[in-house]
DNA sequence: CTGAAAGCGCTTACAG
DNA sequence: CTGAAAGCGCTTACAG
């Protein structure tokens, strides 16, 4: 192993002092053009780069932030990750990703990364409970759900725009409307939407259809299927998410139901592909760009011990396909 | 900002040195059972946490392993990326995901990373030429390609699975049997299959009806299209990879024909999940844990310095689906 | 089995 | 605008 170009390295051969070469690498405008000159020629002569972990011991943070989400092989969580990172990149973070697997040991490994200084904070995507003291002191934004009083969240307005959705279904005639969703393990913004649909039936003095359960990933279609086998009558169904809407309107496909005569679907995150025969399913699509940017800047703002609001949602956006008349 | 506890807080409460302590940390066994167990207590008191970056800078490793691969919202990569996690923790490292996009920029900045020591090495996906100047000095693994000739790479038996899955369609009757790629953009393993299919047609006097091409992401559907259209009368397809082969499938669907009797395919890359009606396509199975495995062991020897074999082909399987006969 | 000390490579007041 | 020096928190020969 050839030994590392250091920094004194550079200061030596330039004839500048260690102090001075830190300066012209961190960018600092006090260097005279001349020096700056020198250095960068040495610098690149010596081909040399800077140790990062020197650095970070140093000045006592990473400059990366890791972010965490349930699975990754997935379109919410896919654009979401990466809407984070190009936010992270262009304010000089670097972005550390998490695959939870619904694992707490592997949620807490983020916990401890904070404590080890690996990372600064964290974006939690989380569906478990993490007691108050292991949270602790870690700077931390949680989507959807609250993880505690003291963590900020982002989420879009699951309240306004289900009850936006259900009133639509019933502009256009619909009569029984079903609501289909996995209901989160834990207390979540996401349960607004089970409370809007009740909400606006109740309004109208409709009869509801409601099936919303806790579900293993993997397991959606058992759901599906029980729905269906339950409530044979509906005539549109509002689908709290994106993999249970997929699934829910193959079978009814497959099932020969006409679509939107028969039946109408508006789910709740949008896919952001057609079908193979080129329908779109209607959806309410979350502003998953701004919940990420959002996020992010909420993140930093903790870690910089600033004041944040705790509460903060992003509005969707209802987007008509061919699943609604 | 409370002041971080650090390693020397707990010498002192315990009355024992700070070497004393680091070695209780690491595990070290020559440590008085005495010793350990005041020291631990100490630690839980304190709530210490060691950090770091500390650590690394002193060790001059990190104990994180990058990988890069192009896109992660896609069932090969991201089993790949999860099996890699999974070996990487149980031998002790942790991974950071780098989702390139395709983007030579951000594959750099993995190489940088490697300089800087923030990560100790590298798994490869790339499509990208990187020059052996920027190479040099970077312990690196590549997955189907050789970046060049000092970097060893894995890759499932391309050539062997191709002729099986060639001469299994002429076995069945098939008489003019086509093959639709994405051409790599620079040289690869991923070749030898047309290389394959191209011999055994030969060997057989069989007629070819190829098209592979270098074609970005998002755009396979119009290779797709341009494959039907110009090879109207083919009986059989093999198809080089999941997503081609998915389009291709839906569009034969859409065209009503008869799959397999009017139409075979055969897959390079497995989908996991059935089609909405039920059917799986017939597909060579790359066998990602062992590719994944295979990656991470090499790379770790390749950071240990340790001699490697440049070439590491892993066996796929054929698994006869409902798309051949 | 344990301690004292050097040193990993950087940044940052401080002084000039 | 620049240098000398302290120090970030850890690990690891070395000596005992």
């Amino acid at each position: 192993m050839p030994k590392q170009v250091t920094i004194l390295d550079v200061a030596n051969k330039s004839g500048y002092g260690v102090g001075t070469v830190s300066r012209v690498i961190s960018g600092d405008p006090h260097v005279k053009a001349s020096t700056r000159k020198k250095i960068e020629e040495v610098i690149k002569e010596l081909n040399f780069t800077p140790n990062v972990n020197g650095a970070r011991l140093r000045k006592k943070h990473s400059g990366v932030i890791a972010v965490m989400v349930p699975i990754i092989n997935h379109p919410f969580f896919a654009e979401f990750v990466e809407d984070i990172d190009s936010v992270a990149m262009q304010n000089g973070y670097s972005l550390l990703l998490v695959t939870s697997k619904m694992n707490v040991e592997k949620e807490r490994d983020i916990l401890n990364k904070i404590k080890r200084k690996e990372v600064d904070g964290a974006i939690f995507v989380t569906h478990y409970e993490h007691d108050n003291e292991e949270i602790k002191g870690c700077p931390l934004v949680s989507v959807d759900r609250h993880l505690n009083n003291h963590v900020p969240f982002v989420s879009s307005d699951n309240y306004d725009s289900t009850k936006e959705a259900i009133e639509y279904l019933i502009s256009t005639g619909a009569k029984r409307i079903g609501y289909l969703g996995t209901k989160p393990h834990v207390e979540s913004e996401v349960m607004l939407r089970e409370k809007a649909y009740l909400d606006v039936l109740e309004k109208h003095h409709l009869e509801s259809f409601l099936m919303n359960e806790v579900v293993d990933h993997g397991e959606e279609d058992k759901l599906v299927d029980k729905f269906i086998e339950t409530y044979k009558n509906v005539d549109a169904v509002f689908v709290s998410g994106t993999s249970l809407a997929q699934i829910f309107y193959s079978r009814m496909k497959m099932m020969g139901k006409k679509i939107p005569e028969e039946m109408q679907i508006i789910s709740y995150d949008g896919l952001f592909n057609a079908w193979d025969n080129g329908e779109f399913i209607s959806c309410i699509q979350q502003p998953i760009k701004e919940l990420a940017e959002g996020a992010f800047h909420l993140l930093i703002d903790v870690i910089n011990e600033k004041e944040v609001q705790r509460k903060n949602i992003y509005k969707s956006t209802f987007i008509k396909g061919d699943t609604t008349k």
